[in-house]
DNA sequence: ACAATTTACTATGCGTGCATAATAAAATTT
DNA sequence: AAATTTTATTATGCACGCATAGTAAATTGT
């Protein structure tokens, strides 16, 4: 059997845990990138369209639909800021706070699951794999294809 | 600073490689994806579809669109299986041999540099792990919801 | 042989994230 | 103060993978 790729390990990895959130998820209606966002919500001072991508790890403009479906269904509602003319703070409603509880259970339940079976050293290394990895491609000195330098 | 859950340096780390696929693929005008399945289809002998999702490591029906375009620029053709008349096989064209010598490289690099970087007992024991959690999600016996057991 | 089931696809809707572009309101320059 | 640049946000096109549903050919059962 040939060895796979670490591409390979860290895609398969992923996306079975992306399918069992979608799961969770889908038994309330909702889904996997809602819930990360309701996480990301402070529940009490509401947290700004712009902090929230980077919060969740991905580009701000990443959320546009979802922040659209999310304010569809109830779940937050977009207030402006005060103090930013441009600025908008999204704040959670009631219905996305008791979202909010779920999703934040499934994701902590999730990672007990993890700690219960994987040792610490192992997830101590795997964490700092992970980061030495992206580390790695950030640093954009990996000679990678003929044409650049990436 | 908060420590970061297992299925966040998951997410975040599976995110950077793909980008980064992305951008590679682009300097040629292709996909990560249309070069993950260039790397899967055997060069001489072809593949069905059926068996490419599997050996991808995704749903067989995932391909779909994929593939459609992957004909439509003249990378693969897709010939009748003789011995089986629902069946399909999957043949590269000289270009798509081509852009797979390309696409093999790129993921082969990015799997030296991470080699080069990180020490092998932390490799095994990353992907150790990355097994690990996906045989805890696909046992199907970890409590996550409420309501089920997943 | 005929009917029922299974298998190999293909198509399509949905969610997700990136890139890009647009708009409006700061902030900075001049 | 006016002009330029930057920043916050939203919208949209694209790629990708899952789930679902359809079609046609093979297989199995009777």
């Amino acid at each position: 059997m040939k060895e796979k790729t670490i591409d390979y390990v860290l895609r398969a990895t992923w996306m079975g845990v992306q399918k069992m959130y979608n799961e969770e998820a889908s038994k309330k209606g909702s889904t996997m990138a809602t819930g990360f966002a309701l996480i990301s919500i402070d529940p009490e001072k509401g947290t700004s369209s712009t902090a929230l991508g980077p919060k969740m790890g991905m580009e701000a403009t990443s959320l546009s639909r979802t922040l659209k479906s999310m304010e569809e269904k109830g779940l937050i509602e977009r207030k402006p800021n005060p103090l930013d003319g441009r600025g908008v703070i999204i704040h959670l409603t009631p219905f996305g706070l008791e979202m909010r509880e779920f999703s934040k259970n499934v994701v902590l339940r999730f990672d007990e699951a993890v700690k219960e079976t994987i040792n610490m050293e192992d997830l101590e290394t795997f964490k700092t794999v992970a980061h030495t990895i992206l580390e790695l491609i950030n640093s954009k000195k990996i000679y990678i294809s003929e044409n650049n330098i990436l």
